[in-house]
This record gives structure tokens, C-alpha cells and sequence, in this order.
DNA sequence: TATTATTAGTTGCAACAGCAACTAATGTCA
DNA sequence: TGACATTAGTTGCTGTTGCAACTAATAATA
């Protein structure tokens, strides 16, 4: 037996520990403003944003496009549609597929969110230099890819 | 009004977003195998990780220390009791205050996690070069100190 | 010492997450 | 065409989260 299987786990420097840390207490700063600002969850701000960039997509594509579960997602598209925040169009063609897109309000607050999310995306990454934060987010994309593939294969 | 205003956001770059998903399916990664081979939870790992690291400890200082919301902590707490995997002493001088600590079960059950996390630890950071993941430590840790600081000031 | 404040920990409650089972529509293929 | 599979979306259910209110113990202060 060797050492290895006596050492102690020092927590904060565990790197899964640490990145869930730093990665929630981020998602928190960003879910009070939505929330304060809109009273939007983040899941149903996603959902606008998604929606913003691509109209006219189904559920599911929203679905694909967020990871968001589709229970998930039904809940809160209903919120968003009992709020006139979007509005929904079945196919004619295939009466199960919709067609999802932001409300003329829907467009006022996703006109009003992005600006503001910019400007704390900016600010939280201001800590950062350039190269620094070229340098993080193609590390996160590695990793996210790596992270993907290790799910997969287990 | 400038074009800024009228900017799209593509949620896939958008950082907040890009961390979270990433930091969300890292943290799934890991939630299983512990569910999986020791039916623990995240947190209730991590209360375990903070006990071998610091035995006798109050419930209050696991809380500090981890940033797990007291009532969380508590329920945890009183699952992993149930499971004899740790124990608790009320302090003779404080009644309210407990030390809590691993016991011979929950050791056990320590010393097997510890080196399994710290191999998928390993195989996760596989896809970095040492620099890579030094930097990448370093920025993430410079993040998160500043994310503290937007939080408080909010 | 009596009153009030603070602290450690628990519990009530409402919202949310996520799996699984379901409905309804469409596709496939013998 | 008919049986079976697949797909889009909803709902039931069970467990988790996290705020707020609570209990009990101790500290602080008048």
C-alpha cells in the first residue's frame, strides 16, 4: 500500500469542488438580477435568449440547444406563456410539434436583459485580462468536451 | 442608441452560461459515482471530505468552510448519523454547539472515496497540460474571489 | 439579575428538479 | 392497411433546495 491511499482530500483544492463552487456562486449573482429585474428564473431568461437568437424553433430544439429537461422545459414555457412573455403556434403539418417565439413584450425584455447581461458578463470577467480570458474559455471548452465524452463512455 | 442594444446574445457564449453547463455536467459526473458506489450525495460527500480533513468540528464551521446552507448541512447531517458514517458529541461547555466527526464506518468508507476521487480528478484534468491546468486553477480561483466580491457588493 | 441580542441547529413550507409513465401524433415496414 | 416504434410534449410523483420561522442555549448590557 502506498501513501496515496492515506492522503487527505484537501477540499478547496479539489478541482471539481472548486469549479462547482465559483460556477454557483456565479449562476446566483446572475439568477438575483433576472430574478430582482424580471422575475425570471434562469432557466426561463435561457429560454427567451435561446429564442432571441432563434425564433420559430420547437421545445425540443430549445431542448437540445440548453440541456434543459423537457419536463423542465414544459413547466416553464408555461409560465412564460400564462405571462404573454412568448406564444407558441402548433404545426400544421405535425399537430405535435410548436413553434415557439418571443412576444412582442417578450422582445421589450429580451431588449432590455441582453444589455444588462453584457454589462455583468463584462464586469465579471473584468478581473481577467485579454489573453487571460482567451485563454479560460478555451480551456472550458476542452473541458466541457472531455467532461461529455467521460459521461458518455461511463 | 447604439448597436450594442440591439446585439443578439448567443447564449453558447455567453460565459456565465458556457461555466455553468460545463461545471453542471462535471458535477453530475462526479454525483454519480459517488451515488453509484457509495449511495452519498454530493454534499454529504463533501461533509465527509470536511470531517477528514478537520475532525471535531461544529456543524456551523462545516457550513463556513463549505458554503452548504445550514438547514442542508443539518438534514445531511442527520442522514449520514443514521448511517453511522459519522458521529456527533455536544460540546459540555455549549450546549448548543456538537463536534462532529468520522466514525470507524465512516473512515472506512473515507479512504476508499479518496482515492477514487482523486483518479477521476486526474482523468478530468487529463485533457490539460500542467500549464494549462495551472493556469486554468489560478484563473478560476482569481473568478471566484471576484465573483465573492460582486456578490457582497450587490 | 432581568431583558434583550446572538448563536447553533432544526423544521415548515413552497418552489423546483428530474425520472418515469403517460397521451397523442407521426413514421416505418411487413 | 395494420402493428409496432418513435417523437413532442405533459403530468405524476418523490426527493431536494433554501428561505424563514422556530427552539434552546449562551452572551451582552442596562
Amino acid at each position: 500500500m502506498t501513501d496515496e491511499h492515506h492522503k487527505i482530500l484537501t477540499l478547496e483544492n479539489f478541482f471539481p469542488y472548486q469549479l462547482s463552487v465559483s460556477s454557483n456562486k456565479i449562476s446566483g449573482l446572475f439568477a438575483d438580477i433576472y430574478q430582482d429585474k424580471f422575475a425570471l428564473s434562469i432557466t426561463q431568461w435561457r429560454i427567451m435568449a435561446i429564442l432571441g437568437e432563434y425564433p420559430d424553433i420547437s421545445a425540443d430544439d430549445v431542448s437540445h440547444k440548453t440541456q434543459i429537461e423537457k419536463s423542465i422545459l414544459s413547466r416553464a414555457i408555461s409560465k412564460l406563456l400564462q405571462r404573454k412573455l412568448i406564444q407558441r403556434v402548433f404545426c400544421e403539418t405535425d399537430k405535435r410539434r410548436s413553434m415557439l417565439s418571443l412576444t412582442a413584450t417578450g422582445i421589450d425584455v429580451y431588449n432590455e436583459i441582453i444589455p444588462l447581461s453584457f454589462q455583468y458578463e463584462k464586469q465579471l470577467l473584468s478581473c481577467f485580462s485579454q489573453s487571460e480570458k482567451d485563454q479560460f474559455y478555451s480551456s472550458l471548452e476542452k473541458l466541457y468536451k472531455h467532461s461529455k465524452a467521460l459521461k458518455n463512455e461511463a
